[in-house]
This record gives C-alpha cells, sequence and structure tokens, in this order.
DNA sequence: TTCAAAAAGTGACAAAAGTTACAGTCCGCC
DNA sequence: GGCGGACTGTAACTTTTGTCACTTTTTGAA
C-alpha cells in the first residue's frame, strides 16, 4: 500500500508517507455512490488513488452541474482549506469508475503543512490548479453559447478519461451542463455533420 | 503606517507586520488604473488597505466578467498561490474607489507561510473565500436566468459597497455580466415596475 | 421471445436573450 | 444658453435555447 501511494503521489517525501500510513483510512467506493454531499460535514481530506470522481455544484431544484474530474494523484482542493473548523462541503462528489481513496483527518492538515515540504507544495499546487479550472469553466458558460460549451465539455471528459470513446449519454451531459436532452441531441448532430463527432448509443467518438 | 495595517488586518501577529513593514511597497492607484492585467507575470501579492478593486475575468475577444470584489483588509488569493514560478495572471483588477495596497514580493510567501501562524491562517482563509464566493458565481451564471443574476448581482454590489445607492450604469453592469445594456435596462425596468429598485441617471437605489 | 425501460431523433412552438435602430434626457463645458 | 457626449428607454426583429409531443431504436430482464 505505501508502494501504491509513492507510485500516485510521487512527489511526497517519505516521512511524509509514512506519516499518511499511519493515520490514512483506505476506503472503496464503487461506480455510481456519492462520496460526499452539499452541506455534509468535512472531517476528511481525500487522495484518490484509483478511480474517477465527478465533481459538482447543486442548485436548490436538484440541478446538477459538473465543474471537474478528481483523478488518481489529485485530492478535493476544498477538503483541504476547511481546516478545523465545523466547514459545510459546497459540492457533491460521484464516483464514475470505481474508486480507492485515502482519508486524512483534517486535524492533521495544519501540522503536515508546517511539517512536510511536499506536502506544503501539493496542496498548495492543488490549491491553484482546481482555481484555475474553475476559472476555465467560468469562462465556458460565462462567454460562450451552448454548443462551444458543449466542445469544451467533450474536450475535457477526453482529457480525463484518456480516451475519445466517451461513454455517456445525451442525458447525462445535458444535466452536466444544465440543459435538457434535447439541446445536446441537436447541438451533437450538428457536430456529427462538421465531421467533429461519431455518434453511437451510450458512447460519443470524439475527432477533434 | 503599520498602525494603518494593524487595524486594517488585525489578524496579523506583531512579528508578521513587522515583517510586512520590512519589505512592503506601498503603492497607490487612483480608480480606473488597472493593478494587474490577463498575461502579465506576477511579482507580488497584494494586500488591499484602502479604496475598492473590481477582479474581473477575460476572454480573447475583450469581453470581461466581473468575479469579485477586492476590499481593505483582503487579498488577492491567485497571487498568493503562485509561489516562485512564473505563473501569468489569469485575472484582470481594476481599481474602481482610489487605492492604497501593500506589495509583498512572492518569495516571502512560503517563508512567511512556515514562519507566521497568523499569515497561515490569512492565507488559507482568503483561498478558501475566494473559492466559496467563485462557487456562487458559477451558480448564478450556471443555474440561473438573466433576471435572476442581474438581482445576484446587485445584491453583491450593495454588500461589497455598504451602500444602497448604487453608482453604475447601465453599461457598466451590462459588462460585467456580459450582456449587452439594452437587456439591462429591459430588467432594471421590469425590477422598478416590481418596487426592487429606483432608477436614476448613473445610479440605482436598491429597496430590497 | 416479448416487453418495458432507456436512449436517441425530430418537428413545432414558446420564451429568453441578443441586435439594430432610433429618440429622448441629462450633464458638464464653452 | 447652447452643444456634444454619455446615458437611458423602447420597439421590432433574429437567434438561441428550452419545452412539448411523439416516434424509433436498442437493450436487458422476465
Amino acid at each position: 500500500m505505501p508502494e501504491q501511494l509513492k507510485k500516485v503521489f510521487p512527489s511526497f517525501s517519505n516521512e511524509l508517507i509514512q506519516d499518511i500510513k499511519a493515520n490514512e483510512v483506505i476506503k472503496d467506493f464503487s461506480a455510481g455512490e456519492i462520496i460526499m454531499r452539499t452541506g455534509q460535514y468535512i472531517k476528511n481530506t481525500i487522495l484518490v488513488l484509483k478511480g474517477a470522481i465527478k465533481v459538482y455544484r447543486e442548485d436548490d431544484d436538484g440541478g446538477e452541474f459538473f465543474m471537474y474530474y478528481l483523478q488518481p494523484g489529485q485530492a478535493c482542493a476544498l477538503s483541504m482549506v476547511c481546516a478545523t473548523k465545523n466547514e459545510k462541503s459546497q459540492i457533491m462528489a460521484k464516483v464514475v469508475d470505481d474508486a480507492e481513496v485515502v482519508m486524512v483527518p483534517l486535524s492533521l492538515m495544519d501540522k503536515w503543512m508546517m511539517q512536510h515540504r511536499s506536502w506544503y507544495e501539493f496542496v498548495v499546487g492543488t490549491y491553484r490548479n482546481r482555481f484555475e479550472e474553475v476559472l476555465e469553466v467560468i469562462d465556458s458558460i460565462a462567454f460562450r453559447a451552448m454548443d462551444e460549451r458543449l466542445e469544451f465539455y467533450l474536450k475535457r471528459q477526453v482529457e480525463a478519461t484518456g480516451s475519445k470513446e466517451l461513454k455517456l449519454s445525451h442525458q447525462e451531459i445535458g444535466s452536466d451542463l444544465n440543459t435538457s436532452r434535447e439541446v445536446i441531441s441537436r447541438l451533437l448532430k450538428k457536430m456529427e455533420q462538421r465531421g467533429l463527432v461519431v455518434l453511437h448509443r451510450n458512447q460519443i467518438e470524439i475527432l477533434m
């Protein structure tokens, strides 16, 4: 297990790995499970060892808006700055590929920040990367119309999954982008006509 | 001057204040000036002593999308995690009320994080607050139509300026929300009819 | 094999937002 | 007091997006 940690988080120092090992709880989640709900109290920082997790922002009427993926080697930025306070989660995290995650008690965060240079750098880097990713999401919704937002969304899925065969239904894309299935179907058809994608049932082949 | 720092940043320890004092450069900016441009290299962390600064996200075609205010006692979150790397600014910051800011060289960031508990807590808190604010901005554009986005925008202006008399033209609101002046005029008129605002030239009186 | 549910295609229409065009109003300045 | 520029109001129109209704296709389970 420490070998796996070291492999997935190569920047961590050996002492840090030891410390994590001494305090870790490893949990398995299967696809479809919800790791964290909006409003729930955050007690742990989450480090992803395996699988894929989609992070959403929710509104009051049940809408879900996709923000980013958590992949192996990454961590939930928000859970890292909740400090000791009784902070509630501002996001919802859903497992899409069977996942294995390390849960680190929040109480250790501050200590490790001071003790472990590699942890400090990881946290700061995580924060910066997430912030920048969220800014790009803002760009797409603030400046772009739905057709471009869809392209942006598909490109991110390709990046995140490392595959050009996306296993997604029009319905799922629609709810990730907070629009309707019909709109997505319409736009995908146009993209197919432009030669950017090939459509199959439950699968989209990206040619871009 | 150290008194002013202590007053505006009451959580800072005396040692931290001394350290800042030893390294600070204080700069004045007048309304309309741009403190930071998109793509510019970040060399300093910015602490606001006085005035008001609006932070924008820009797109390639000259569009500007308002994200949040920087007020006295606050700092630019993004400039705090740029670390030593040659990071480029992802945002644009425009002074709207004559401002006085402390510029702290980025090179000191890491050191202070380790040395000064109160700096560490300030940075982490800044990060959390900005992230949460940005998430709310995402909510407004992802889930809400323009009429509700406008209300959200006006409420934030009231909060930020501490006044219910907003000195804003329809044009400025339109470009902050990345829409046209006409749309804003239309929606404001409707809000006036609903009794939520009173419209004047270059000024909106908020009754909510 | 059949049947129900999920997925996808599509036309028709409604609503929201963006665009164009122009008129009226207020303000500071000469 | 008059002039030019910035600000605001508004009608008419287009485009984009959302919604409704219905069909067809595919898949998996009984």
